[in-house]
This record gives C-alpha cells, structure tokens and sequence, in this order.
DNA sequence: TTTTATGTATTATATATACTAATACAAATA
DNA sequence: TATTTGTATTAGTATATATAATACATAAAA
C-alpha cells in the first residue's frame, strides 16, 4: 500500500497516515485480518519517528480499525454486521460537509451521485 | 443564533465556532446578507477571547462563507449559483467519511437516506 | 467635530499539541 | 539466546491555541 505525506500540511502526520489506513482498508487495499507493518519498519519507510506511527496505531486501534496483538503485530480488524446505524459523531461530520456543499451550490441530486461513486470503490462491504 | 461551545474539547474553539456559524447560514437561520454580531460582542456572549473570535470571521471569509465590510461588519455572503461543482477538498472529505461508514457496517442505501435527511433540513437553496 | 463602533494589528504570556530522539521493557517467536 | 513486536519513559524543540491589554484606521452617528 502506498502512502504519501504531506510534511508541510496543517494535518499532522498520525492523523494522515490514520486517515490514509481508514481509507485503505475500505477500498479493500489493505485486506481483512491482513498485517499492517511494524511500527519501526513504517516509521523507516516514511522517513518519519517511531512515536509517530505507534501514535496512529494506538488511535486505529481505540477506534476499532485495526486489532493489536503483540505476538504478530497489528492487523485489520474483523469486518462489522453490516446493516448498522451512522454514528452520532459520523452524522455530525456529515452534517458538516453537506452544509459546506449547500452553501457552495452542490445541489442534492449531484452530491448524492458522487457519494454512489466513492461507494462504488469501496471493496469493504462486497 | 444559539452557539454553544465546549471548552473541553479537542476541537479548537475557533474552529467549533466556525462550524456552528456554517451550519447556520445552511440551515437558514443565519439568512442571506444578515449581520453577524461584532467580534467584541460575540466573544463576550460566549466568554471568550475577542481575538479567537476575529479568527473565526478571518478564516470564514478567507472561505468565503462572509463578507466584510467595515463600516457594517460581517455579513453572509451572497447565495453562489446552484449547480456547482463539488470541490476536490469537499470530495476528499466525503470519501474518508464513507470509508469509516462503509467499515463501521454502513451500507450505502442507509447512507444515501441519511443524506437526503440532513439536505432536508438545510434551507440555503430552497 | 466629536463620539462611537467596526474589523484589524501588535506584543506578550501561558498552555497544549506535534514531532523527534534515545532508551528501555515485557511478551512471544525463531 | 537472539530477535521482533508494541509500548512506556524522558527529554527537547517547534508550533498552535487562547488570553490579555492596547492601539489603529475607517466610517457611521450624535
């Protein structure tokens, strides 16, 4: 999996590379149950410290992305029943965007059609 | 307009202000070329600094979600043609949210109806 | 003209966060 | 035993956040 950062972005680096991951593992790159590199070897692959990826391993694996285990590293999590609610926190976020995109003259019928397409690359769920 | 912040939360109050002004000039209840109360008036209301609310009118109008004008202040900035296009920003947001909704066991149906909830509640193209 | 109110700029300070760095530890495998 | 895993610790630096106290230019209102 290839993954690029932005070292002059207002993003930090643990939340890009989380963001990066996330979106990995619903497109299906990163598959179920597969390893994800050591900390250290990321950490060398990226240029970047060690801190700093085991900061977004700690953070994937609170929000339930990904599974530790110290015999064999991380892994991506088990999939979810499908057929689940939003969260109260994904509902917010999306209430954000779609406020934004109102505002700046995306109409309903548009913007519901880019989201079939970003569905449609996500592997996850199929 | 009702703005409630929280001071505890990892969210920087500039940033939370900035969403909740969003959110309301999509909803309507900041309509089209009203005034937004001053700076001075503003950051006393919700106790904060005067500054931290300057930078919330800097970055809307950066935005350009606001103009301003100084011998008025800040308003809400004329309605943008309908039609638009959606803005790579905005479609990068939208993909790293359906990833975490498709992961978390959303399917898209559900998605798409939640969708069509929220834009019904935003009264900025009606 | 004077007063008032607007956004904005400046300077300073305190606190929190982000990132790096160098080690070290417990656990488990080869 | 040696190696690799995530993790903890401690330290240092840079940046971001928020507050505070003033001050300024502009323009409306008295």
């Amino acid at each position: 999996m290839i993954i690029s950062l932005e070292l002059d972005s207002e993003t930090p680096l643990y939340e890009q590379l989380r963001n990066q991951i996330v979106i990995g593992i619903a497109m299906g790159t990163l598959a179920e149950q597969e390893r994800l590199p050591s900390v250290r070897q990321l950490a060398e692959d990226l240029g970047i410290n060690t801190m700093t990826v085991n900061k977004t391993y700690a953070l994937l694996k609170q929000e339930g992305y990904i599974v530790i285990d110290r015999r064999h590293g991380a892994k991506v999590a088990p999939r979810a029943a499908v057929g689940q609610e939003p969260t109260e926190q994904l509902t917010h976020q999306l209430q954000l965007i779609i406020a934004q995109a109102a505002i700046q003259g995306v109409d309903q019928s548009r913007f519901q059609t880019l989201c079939g397409q970003i569905f449609a690359k996500m592997a996850y769920q199929t």
